[in-house]
This record gives structure tokens, C-alpha cells and sequence, in this order.
DNA sequence: CGTTTGATTGACACGAGTCAACACCAGTGG
DNA sequence: CCACTGGTGTTGACTCGTGTCAATCAAACG
């Protein structure tokens, strides 16, 4: 299935009219090899993006040279919608992996979302979705212990991976440096090592090989004081009509 | 002028139809207490909220009792356009002061943007102002020293506040005690003292009395590395047409 | 007036950053 | 085929920013 639908889904069950209509509107892509931004803050932005398949990081350098990530984008994530009024972007799309992304400009994506109110909704979901998890980010950052937010990090891309189909049991592709894993959980590269050593250790994880083994999901959830209901994705929300 | 309309004509100018039009959308309005919590985690959100008068914090309280404020809505700003579609509010909502708020059902809300779709641009501008705040937070907090998250949260704050008409010159109401500016930066109450001492002894603010007076703007802003550009308020992105 | 809340201060402990060195591996070019 | 390179992971030693605990003080309040 098409990651996009297959995200949306979670939301709302498309027709086989509204799938087929969203796979149209997002039939102009292309490729990002790893490592490249994909945009820049200060750029202007021109089309919204849509993940299909790989990782994209927002992020920020400061003045140091010291980088925070502020997301990961997924396949099936859409990035920026609505972004086209403003002028300036606040902030770097960097690509973790070989990505293969959708460029959608904004008369297309209006014009979706006028035909079919229900991807409307969907799309409104998703980034009522994004902006929880931003603010989950906060207060992992901000109130946890540095392997606490190491955990949760892990927790919440499973979760999310899982939900599009694509983890292997407890398994998933992670293909993140350590030093990037510091630039999310807002740590050193040594500290961020040593936690992760930690949780090895502590047999809660396995991770290496650009793949997040959770080998404990109770204690690693314990230990993060993860409740996933800030992803919004329980099934309840589902609309049908 | 009305709030929200000072609010929304930082992005696009309004006509005295469509301000008119918004006032009356927005013209069920209550009283908050100052400590009360206007909603809580967990809860079905029932309507969109706007602030009239006062502060209100989104915050998420841990399991040991810590607190992390994640955003201050201050009088102009629309809470959680859109949220109606989720099944539970992800955080709380707290009322810093006392406040005078705007409730208004979804239906209402849908029908003023159709019927106008300067203001539907405008709210939308004002989501992504949002966004971008919560992400710079991030950084805030994950990144710099906590001076410097103090005087940067200071910067902001006061920047909101002159934007909607709020501040007097470099001073603006700051009705948050140290313990809440703490939550704000993720420091203990002891740490936030000690640096807000330190802001003060450097003579870049002054603070007390429920007003922050900004005494150092550009010293405060260099120590914080602050760039307005994040909050999206510049005169070029107006929308007259 | 007691009581309470918020601000302030000092002493001490500890989590995390920094610096530096080293191991390992995949390229890459001679 | 081997030396060289750069990126990544790992480790140890040391430093320092912040948290914690506790006490004191001021102002607000019933």
C-alpha cells in the first residue's frame, strides 16, 4: 500500500476513490540521497513534501555548530503542509537516509482536500499528531533523564513505525548514527554512547546495524514513562462515515 | 481593538466585515480563575478556545510531580484550532492569571473560515507560528545554557507581547512566578533564582512584581542567541489583498 | 498574628560535558 | 595489495553546570 494511505489510514478508512485520488496529487517525486538537505531554514518555501520512503530529520544548528533535531519524519509523514504562506522556513529537512520523497504544490493539495473532506480530516489529524509529538519532545527533553529520553526516542519511533507496517515484530529500521541519536535526545555523541550502553546492558534494547531491536518493551517503556497516547493512533479515533 | 484581531492583522490586514464577523464567532466568552485548569489531559475537547485577557500555559505533569510548561498563550492566540477531531487532549491547559476566554464549536469556526478565507490564511499563519514556537523550545531547552533559555525565553515573550500591543516600550505583564519560569526553562526553582539574579546583576532585565523589563535588549538577545525570524511576525508576510 | 507562598542562600552531590586517545571498518587511491 | 583516510563507536580522566536538601526571610493573607 501507498505509505501515505497507509498512514492516513490509521485516521480514517479511504475508498478506493480517495486512496486512488491521494496517489494521483502525490505522483511527482523524486529521490534525496542521504545526507542532503532537503531544505534549508531561510529558504522559501515552494511545495509540501511527503515521506515515502526513508528518514527525514527538522532540525537546527545554532552558532556552535551544535545540532538539535526536532523531528523525525517517516514514511507516510507529511512535512509542512500549509507552509507555503510563509515566507521564510524556520528550520532544516535533512535527509537521514536514501529518501524518496512526493513534491505537492499547494493547488494540488487544495484542491484534494476540497474533493475528498474526509483526507482533509486525515491530514488534519496528522499534524494535530505532529505537534503532540513535538511537544512530547519538550517534555522528554526537557524533565527526563538522559536514558529516559534515550527510551522514549525508541518507544515512540517503534510505535510509529509499527503503525505504517513497518517493523518486524519488535524490530525496525533505525539508521541513525549515535551522534545523531545525541542531536534528539539533546545529549553529548560520548554520553549519548554510554546510555546507549546502558540500556544494552540492561537488556532493554539492541541497536546497531541502522536497526532498534526492543528486546523489552515493558521495561523500556517503564523506564521512559511512555504512554503512547499522545501519538493519537488508537483505533478509536477511526472514522468510518 | 479586539485581541484576535490584533492578532491576526500581524499577518493579514482585516476588512471591518471580517473583523466584525470574528468578534461575533467569538463572542461567547468566560472567566478563568488564576490557577484553574481549563482542561486536562485526557479529556474529549469539546470546543476551540481563544485567550481575550490573560496567560495560559500548556503543561504536562509527570508521574513524580515535575512539571514541564510547553507554550504561553497570551491574549490574541487560538488554542488548538482544529482539536475537536481527537478523542483526548494530549496536555493541560492552566491559567497562569486570571482570564477571560472565547469558546467556540467547531461548526462556527468552520463556517467563518469558508465564509473567509483571509481569516482562514491568518489562523493558519497562526498555527505555523505555533509549530515554529514549540520547535525553537526545543532547541531552547535542549541546547543552550540556562541563562541563555531564560533570556531567550524573556526575548520571545516580550516580542509576542509588544507584537499584540502589550507591551509598554521594553516592558511587558509577566505574571509567572520563578517556580513556573523554572517549568518553563526545565531547571530546579533554585537553579531559575540563581539565573534570573545572574540576568539581573548583568543589568540585562529586571524582573519582579509580575513585569519583565527588558533593560539590555541586545545584550540580552546576544546571550540568548535570539532571532525573531522563527516567530514569522514580520511586516512582509502581511496579506492585504 | 500565625500561616502560607514565594524568593533567596549555602553546602554538597552527581549527571553530563569535554578532551583525548584508541579501535574498527569501509572506502579509495597508489 | 597495502597504506591512508574519515566516519563511527568506545573508553578513561577530569571538570563543571545543575539538582537536591535545608534553612531563612519577606510579603501576602485570613
Amino acid at each position: 500500500m501507498h505509505p501515505v494511505v497507509r498512514k492516513l489510514t490509521l485516521f480514517a478508512d479511504l475508498t478506493a476513490a480517495e486512496a486512488a485520488a491521494l496517489e494521483t496529487t502525490l505522483s511527482d517525486t523524486f529521490e534525496v540521497p542521504a545526507g542532503k538537505f532537503v531544505a534549508h531554514e531561510g529558504e522559501a518555501p515552494e511545495t509540501i513534501y511527503f515521506v515515502l520512503s526513508g528518514f527525514i530529520c527538522r532540525q537546527k544548528t545554532l552558532r556552535s555548530g551544535e545540532r538539535q533535531t526536532l523531528a523525525f519524519l517517516i514514511p507516510g509523514d507529511a512535512c509542512d503542509l500549509g507552509i507555503t504562506i510563509l515566507r521564510e522556513r524556520d528550520h532544516d529537512l535533512y535527509a537521514q537516509t536514501h529518501c524518496r520523497l512526493a513534491r505537492v504544490d499547494e493547488q494540488d493539495y487544495r484542491g484534494l482536500i476540497e474533493e475528498f473532506p474526509k483526507i482533509r480530516m486525515a491530514f488534519r489529524w496528522s499534524a494535530l499528531q505532529e505537534s503532540s509529538i513535538t511537544r512530547e519532545w519538550i517534555v522528554n527533553i526537557g524533565r527526563r533523564s538522559a536514558i529516559s529520553r534515550l527510551a522514549h526516542l525508541f518507544c515512540e519511533l517503534h510505535e510509529r513505525m509499527a503503525a505504517v507496517g513497518l517493523a518486524d515484530g519488535q524490530s525496525c529500521a533505525l539508521p541513525v548514527s549515535q551522534a545523531e541519536l545525541a542531536d534528539c535526545i539533546s545529549t553529548s555523541t560520548v554520553h549519548a554512547n554510554r546510555i546507549l550502553q546502558e540500556l544494552r546492558a540492561r537488556k532493554l534494547v539492541a541497536f546497531g546495524d541502522r536497526r532498534l531491536t526492543i528486546l523489552d518493551l515493558e521495561g523500556l517503556q517503564e523506564l521512559a514513562e511512555f504512554d503512547g497516547g499522545y501519538l493519537h493512533m488508537s483505533a478509536r479515533y477511526k472514522v468510518t462515515a
